[in-house]
RNA sequence: GCCGGAGUGGCGGAAUAGGCAGACGCGCACGACUCAAAAUCGUGUUCCCUUUGGGAAUGAGGGUUCGAUUCCCUCCUUCGGCACCA
């Protein structure tokens, strides 16, 4: 924010140091600016060139090796490189200007050793019934195990670097672990599987990964429901998961998973903190906080949801706190966050984020008290400045004491003492009344030098620009509601026109009108501005409020500003189970990183981890206390851990090496499989995941960590699925859908096959658990079909190129849909196609090559849905070479797949009468010909010409009379 | 209030460079097989009218067009987000 002189808290040592950084990166960057010319050039071209070959959506064969170092020292040594408007520029010389160490860092006192409560897991089997399933011919519940077992054992879908195959990088929200997975995890996770295995068929080397949100409030309280440690409880969770997901037939690499509440992923989660803290980016400060009391904690903006303002994880209401804690500082990215050229992501989503950053384009005016005290204000409609009556401040806002005359002291007082009582939602209420108190003071509005009165109401927030405005009553609702209810001035600035912009209906007078006008007219009671047009366009775009812009800044009274509703991102959580935020406090040298060589600090097990509103890590008796990194004298740790948003915010990054323990990740692996090319998940993340990540990829771009200006190139979002009476499924509710019971009952391929099937995969819709019989149907029609050699049974003859023809058609469809997350309509052009095969069988067409084609692409167009039984059909029973899943995708025949006569409808004043058949290559002439000469039409005719006839071709004949 | 999705048979849905509305599946009905049931197979299934046949219909109303589920306008319903944001 540009205007918002917001009052630092009372300094304080602690909170020095962040704000000190700022301030000496941001100048440090102007004078090395020059030196680093020729660097920054250098990089700049290199940039470039990797960023713009990322963005490609299909990855191009090759990606030049990296000659870089090792990453550590990458970013310890590598100076700033080009970097887009806005990004903070930062060197390794204003790092060190930040932190003054001035020796080597002394080794700290250790935290305690996290001993490994890993090895006494013992994950409780997943239960297996015995199938109940008696069809000896098709067994999924024998064939589908055994073919995962042999996938595995040869390492089918291990995600190596290969420089001769195109990338694909298929990333898949994970999961939290906080119990069995539910029908919601295999909607969002098979389709894409299905997909990543059509791409991997296409030739993509192909990464799938998949890896678990281990820390954070939804792991933390199923382990406090269950009365078990975390960690043990955690761990548990993710074997039972990762089993339930191998049941499914998925082609994850687990050799990339990534768990984050495992010491060698934290340790770099710690890391990037550190990292964000050193370039500036992440500060402290005391502030009024959500606080969420169930969960005992603080809470993001982000994670404050809808109107009653509740926990996004619990549902509880939450209160404002006032509590020293950490941010990152988000907002600096606030007008690049808005820009998503370049990536293809859901409409629906960048609305969202775009409604959330909130952007207001308006002016910064400075307006004085009678006795001289500077008044900054925000205003989208410095084009009203003229009608200015009176000014109201927040009752927060610290100019309130100073200002407010003795008489009106008692009445001011009571006030802030009410506001401070009631609730946000109580204040923030749009229903309510105004209310507000007169302060005695007056200030001068700038533009016309009128003394105006200034007040005090708790419809002005100190959260949002500059905690005071000018009220302009006569266009505004706000504002005109309290002038009135006060008996405050109101002046018409701006006179609507009439219709043709002519002169108004009505003309507005101040003393009469009963609403704000807040719409287009002319300027009035405006000085030598009288006259202009002011339309409903907001910004410079409006001439009216371009033009006052331009002269306020001439006389130095004001300038062009931005204002945004986003905030910058709370990280500190007072709770247990997170990466602690690796920070210590020294009552002489304030808050410093911890070094980077005794990362991670780990989790003490030995604690009463049950949150009671202070850190649990805090209670803890010898954990907190260590040495000063810079001293050596004692020092005490941040008790508080992370946001588990943050730890999801690079998980993407870690896939890409999950063990590599000199950086974050494995430079080579970036190079070859970043950016994501395809990302997929819920929409509830829109404004919080999906946001923290984008961020905190264009500060790490910043700090010459990641490279290009996105993370993920595409996003797609599935829908929810809703238990059968249209509800949202909840446990508490019982009617979830369990999917162990569904593979027991029907097998993996089923399930897999119905859930692409059931609805459209972006909107979701209802379960109905009668439905999967039609899709298991299907598999048995499919192995029927493959399996008994049945006799001819009609007379007609059988046509292969007909069947041909249909075969490479929905082969065409098929492969459209893949691409384009047409789930459904992949499964009905199968069953479309499948029934023309019985047909055709029944014909007789097994033996001949027609049905030989039809049968293979049949099968590879099914193996991403249905791994299992396609394998066994193809490798079994047609003899085909082990595996289908290394088989590249079938190309479609045009010649194959084109009609040689097609039925063509024929439309008499817009309502079909008649077909006709004609061929395919038919000229219109031919066409028209055709449709005038059958009998029908002529009946319509009666003798007579048509008025008109319209072919269009392929489609219809239409005939107007 | 503002912003953004979505409204098609009993149900999930299909069809949009404007061109046969209801593909595919569920459900339902009838039939075959069976002592019977299940499974399987076959036929039918938007609604209305007195049939041959005709009419109406894609949330409602209007418009553009030979032709509109698709484009435009005005509404309605519903889901989601934001909300005294100056």
């Amino acid at each position: 924010m540009t205007t918002t002189k917001k009052k630092e808290p009372k300094k304080k040592t602690r909170t020095k140091a962040p704000a000190k950084a700022v301030k000496a990166t941001k100048s440090t960057v102007v004078k090395k600016a020059t030196a680093k010319k020729s660097v920054a050039r250098k990089s700049a071209s290199k940039v470039k060139a990797v960023t713009s070959s990322a963005n490609r959506q299909t990855a191009t064969l090759k990606k030049p090796a990296s000659t870089r170092k090792t990453f550590v020292s990458k970013a310890r040594t590598r100076t700033k490189r080009a970097a887009p408007k806005n990004a903070v520029m930062i060197t390794s010389e204003s790092v060190k200007a930040v932190v003054p160490v001035k020796a080597a860092p002394k080794a700290i006192v250790p935290a305690p050793k996290f001993e490994k409560a890993l090895a006494e897991v013992k994950p409780e089997p997943v239960k297996m019934d015995a199938p109940e399933y008696e069809d000896h011919a098709f067994n999924p519940q024998v064939m589908e195990p055994g073919w995962q077992q042999k996938w595995e054992a040869d390492k089918l879908y291990r995600s190596v670097i290969d420089e001769r195959k195109p990338k694909h990088y298929a990333l898949t929200m994970l999961p939290y672990p906080s119990g069995d997975l539910h029908i919601g995890h295999w909607f969002s996770m098979i389709p894409p599987d299905a997909r990543a295995r059509f791409k991997r068929m296409q030739g993509y080397n192909v990464m799938f990964p998949m890896g678990f949100d281990a820390f954070g409030l939804n792991a933390e309280n199923a382990a406090i429901k269950d009365g078990i440690h975390p960690m043990k409880r955690t761990f548990q969770n993710i074997e039972r998961m990762r089993r339930q997901m191998r049941s499914m037939g998925t082609m994850f690499d687990w050799e990339r998973e990534a768990v984050s509440a495992d010491p060698e992923y934290y340790k770099w989660t710690q890391w990037f903190f550190v990292q964000l803290f050193k370039h500036g980016l992440a500060y402290r400060k005391m502030a009024a906080v959500d606080w969420c009391p169930k969960d005992n904690t603080t809470l993001a903006r982000e994670q404050v949801i809808g109107e009653n303002r509740v926990c996004e994880r619990c549902g509880t209401p939450v209160v404002k706190k006032n509590l020293e804690q950490w941010f990152f500082k988000a907002t600096q990215y606030a007008d690049e966050l808005l820009n998503f050229d370049g990536i293809d992501w859901p409409e629906r989503v960048k609305t969202l984020q775009t409604n959330w950053i909130g952007r207001s384009e308006g002016a910064s005016v400075v307006f004085h008290t009678e006795k001289g005290d500077l008044i900054e204000i925000f205003t989208t409609r410095p084009d009203t400045l003229w009608g200015a009556t009176f000014m109201v401040f927040s009752p927060e806002h610290p100019l309130v004491d100073a200002i407010t005359s003795p008489e009106q002291k008692a009445a001011v007082d009571e006030y802030k003492l009410q506001a401070a009582r009631q609730s946000d939602i109580e204040r923030e209420a749009t229903d309510k009344e105004k209310t507000g108190v007169f302060t005695g003071a007056f200030a001068i509005n700038p533009v016309n030098e009128e003394r105006i009165p200034i007040w005090i109401a708790d419809y002005v927030l100190m959260s949002y620009g500059t905690g005071a405005i000018m009220a302009v009553p006569a266009h505004d609702e706000r504002d005109f509601e309290f002038a009135r209810k006060y008996g405050l001035k109101v002046i018409p600035v701006i006179q609507p026109v009439g219709v043709d912009g002519g002169p108004p209906v009505q003309e507005l007078n101040g003393e009469t009108m009963e609403a704000a006008h807040e719409h287009e007219g002319i300027m009035i009671n405006s000085g030598l501005f009288n006259g202009t047009r002011a339309t409903n366009d907001k910004g410079i775009k409006n001439p009216a409020i371009k033009a006052v812009i331009e002269w306020l800044e001439e006389r130095g009274i004001g300038k062009r500003s931005v204002n945004y509703r986003y905030r910058d991102w709370l990280i500190s959580r007072q709770r247990y189970w997170g990466a602690p935020i690796p920070m210590i406090y020294c009552n002489v040298h304030g808050w410093n990183p911890v070094p980077e060589d005794q990362l991670p600090v780990l989790l003490p097990e030995d604690v009463e981890w049950k949150p009671t509103g202070e850190s649990p890590l805090k209670l803890h008796p010898t954990w907190k206390n260590t040495t000063c990194p810079i001293c050596g004298e004692p020092a005490t740790r941040e008790t508080d851990t992370m946001d588990t948003f943050m730890c999801s915010s690079w998980y993407h990054l870690r896939y890409l090496s999950p063990h590599y323990d000199k950086g974050p990740f494995d430079e080579t692996e970036y190079n070859y499989w970043m950016p994501v090319d395809t990302y997929t998940g819920g929409i509830e993340h829109a404004t919080m995941h999906l946001l923290y990540t984008r961020f905190f990829h264009k500060a790490l771009r910043d700090m010459g960590i990641t490279e290009g200006n996105e993370p993920m190139m595409q996003l797609r979002n599935q829908g929810m699925v809703l238990a059968e009476d249209h509800s949202k499924m909840s446990k508490s509710r019982g009617n979830v859908v369990a999917p162990d019971d569904l593979v027991n009952k029907y097998g993996a391929d089923t399930v897999r096959a119905y859930l692409m099937f059931f609805a459209r995969w972006e909107m979701g819709a209802p379960w109905d658990a009668q439905g999967i019989e039609g899709t298991s149907r299907w598999m048995r029609r499919i192995w029927t079909l493959f399996t008994d050699p049945a006799q001819p049974r009609t007379g007609s003859a059988f046509d292969g190129r007909q069947l041909r023809r249909k075969v490479h058609q929905t082969l065409r469809k098929v492969t459209h849909d893949y691409e384009s997350f047409e789930f459904n309509t992949i499964i009905s052009s199968l069953m479309e196609l499948m029934n023309e095969m019985y047909k055709a069988r029944e014909a007789g067409a097994v033996g001949s090559p027609a049905w030989a084609e039809a049968q293979a692409i049949y099968l590879l167009m099914l193996a991403p849905v249905a791994p299992h039984i396609a394998e066994e059909l193809w490798t079994n029973h047609l003899g085909k070479p082990y595996s289908i899943h290394q088989q590249s995708w079938p190309h479609v025949d045009e010649a194959a797949a084109k009609e040689d006569s097609i039925e063509l409808p024929v439309q008499i004043n817009g309502k079909v009468r008649d077909r006709i058949t004609v061929p395919a290559e038919s000229s219109e002439e031919e066409i028209k010909a055709a449709a005038l000469a059958s009998e029908t039409v002529r009946k319509y005719l009666d003798g007579r010409e048509p008025k008109k006839v319209i072919v269009a071709k392929g489609r219809l004949v239409s005939l107007v009379l």
